[in-house]
RNA sequence: CGGAGAGUAGUAUAAUGGUAGUAUACUUGCUUUGGGAGCAAGAAGUCCGAGUUCGAUUCUCGGCUCUCCGACCA
């Protein structure tokens, strides 16, 4: 894609309404819009990284058996009633609204009633389980104080999996599936080193869930790390019986601020009894269904990788998620038509071979592209210029490391290919 | 939800009870091209409502929005 058509723009300045590392430069990267507090709208860089995250999480869930489907936003309130999830008092962060005929309505804040209720039409045998499916959708949370850029919004991009079982053990089986295969998307998406599996409050579903949480001082939590072993406590679940329950000791543990990216429970039977959906066994009985919740945030993810990776300069992003794999640079100089007619050239050797490159075509200085390339962050930049051509080459930088190399123009589409 | 602060061109900021300034971005022209280039010209702004006043962007009140701290995060 050349740059001149992005209709966004880079900024110099941070915009005054924010804090956050994350949106700053996201808003300076020309990635994200901020619409009001807590909602912003992704613009095409920051779209194409969020597809990307997307992508990752469904082979991810794919690969494990899950089966995407895509629900509602608009929630019928019946069914939430029957879970006791409808009334403000036990869930404060409800979006509510209302049909013409006055029916209140829900913006979904989670989707668990709602696929329970879809469930009922679909699952009556033990022949029809297990069943693992998932979705990636935009979420409503009505907070009182949305803050820390994209990663707390009041909507957001989120994949929810449940897994649907006969009995405990096969929930227990698929819940630690799960652990694998979120490990895999926070690596690929750059984060696995500093994303720990922590074990957290199960609230009225279980002793504990565990949460995916990623080291960073943007986060909201506090967690106990121990570093060895590669797993983490919640401060809220901290206590000598839980230590000694994981076989965990104190003077290992290493306090941390952390992003939740990630959480998995297993709600057991409370939800599917709640809304009365069974199934019969081999013997034709009725069955209590289990179930087990997959959260990641998908945009928090993204906000997430920013807070990790960005340096002084700008967006660093891993080859998996960045909106485009080279940033391809024209220099004018004095001989501006050979050096725009060679980066035109092999701009369209690059598409051709399939590489998604972006070329910055635009009539801007050359420190001005230089300063666009790091504050955007794409993973690899080609600069070509008077001085490479002489060469016959191109100049190669790796974002991440700042290694540079020349490049053959001759062999420079095998390269990249 | 409790507390605190702030709303001025697209963005970031300054000033003012009486013609609102600067930078940047934008448009045009010329020059320039390896780390946010230069000159010239141009276009562009006081959140909304009420009150006080001859006159309000400025003062007062209300609203809306934004930010921060806390609480909340099923």
């Amino acid at each position: 894609m050349k740059q001149s058509q992005l209709f966004t723009k880079t900024r110099r300045e941070p915009p005054s309404d924010e804090v956050a590392k994350n949106a700053q430069l996201l808003i300076r990267a020309g990635y994200i819009h901020k619409e009001m507090a807590g909602v912003y709208a992704y613009l095409p860089l920051g779209l194409r990284v969020l597809n990307n995250v997307s992508r990752i999480i469904r082979e991810e869930m794919n690969a494990i058996g899950g089966i995407e489907i895509q629900m509602t936003a608009l929630q019928d309130k019946e069914k939430w009633v029957k879970s006791n999830r409808w009334d403000d008092a036990v869930v404060d962060v409800w979006f509510k609204t209302a049909l013409k005929n006055d029916a209140q309505l829900g913006l979904g804040f989670t989707h668990d009633e709602a696929l329970i209720d879809i469930l009922k039409n679909y699952i009556a045998s033990y022949k029809d389980l297990p069943r693992y499916i998932y979705q990636i959708q935009t979420k409503f949370r009505n907070e009182l104080r949305s803050k820390s850029g994209i990663m707390r919004g009041r909507e957001f991009l989120m994949k929810d999996l449940y897994s649907f079982t006969r009995t405990q053990q096969e929930l227990d089986a698929f819940y630690e599936k799960v652990q694998r295969a979120y490990h895999n998307v926070f690596r690929r998406c750059g984060i696995g080193d500093s994303t720990y599996l922590t074990f957290s409050s199960g609230g009225t579903f279980s002793q504990f869930s565990h949460e995916f949480q990623t080291i960073s001082d943007a986060g909201e939590d506090v967690i106990y790390v121990d570093q060895a072993k590669k797993i983490a406590v919640n401060k809220d679940v901290l206590n000598d019986e839980v230590l000694k329950g994981l076989g965990l000791t104190r003077s290992n543990l290493v306090e941390k601020k952390a992003i939740e990216v990630g959480n998995i429970f297993r709600q057991g039977t409370r939800f599917t009894d709640a809304l009365g959906v069974y199934y019969a066994d081999e013997k034709g009985e009725r069955q209590s269904l289990y179930m087990g919740g997959y959260g990641i945030g998908v945009s928090r993810v993204v906000g997430t990788i920013v807070e990790v990776l960005a340096d002084d300069k700008g967006l660093v992003w891993p080859k998996e998620v960045a909106p485009f794999a080279v940033h391809l640079i024209a220099i004018a100089g004095k001989s501006g038509e050979k050096v725009s007619a060679a980066a035109d050239n092999l701009y369209a050797d690059l598409e051709k071979a399939g590489v998604e490159v972006l070329y910055d075509d635009r009539d801007v200085s050359a420190g001005g592209k230089l300063a666009d390339a790091d504050l955007i962050g794409i993973p690899t930049r080609i600069v070509i210029s008077e001085k490479t051509l002489e060469k016959d080459s191109v100049e190669v930088k790796e974002r991440a490391s700042g290694e540079t190399k020349m490049v053959a123009l001759s062999v420079a589409i095998d390269h990249f290919a």
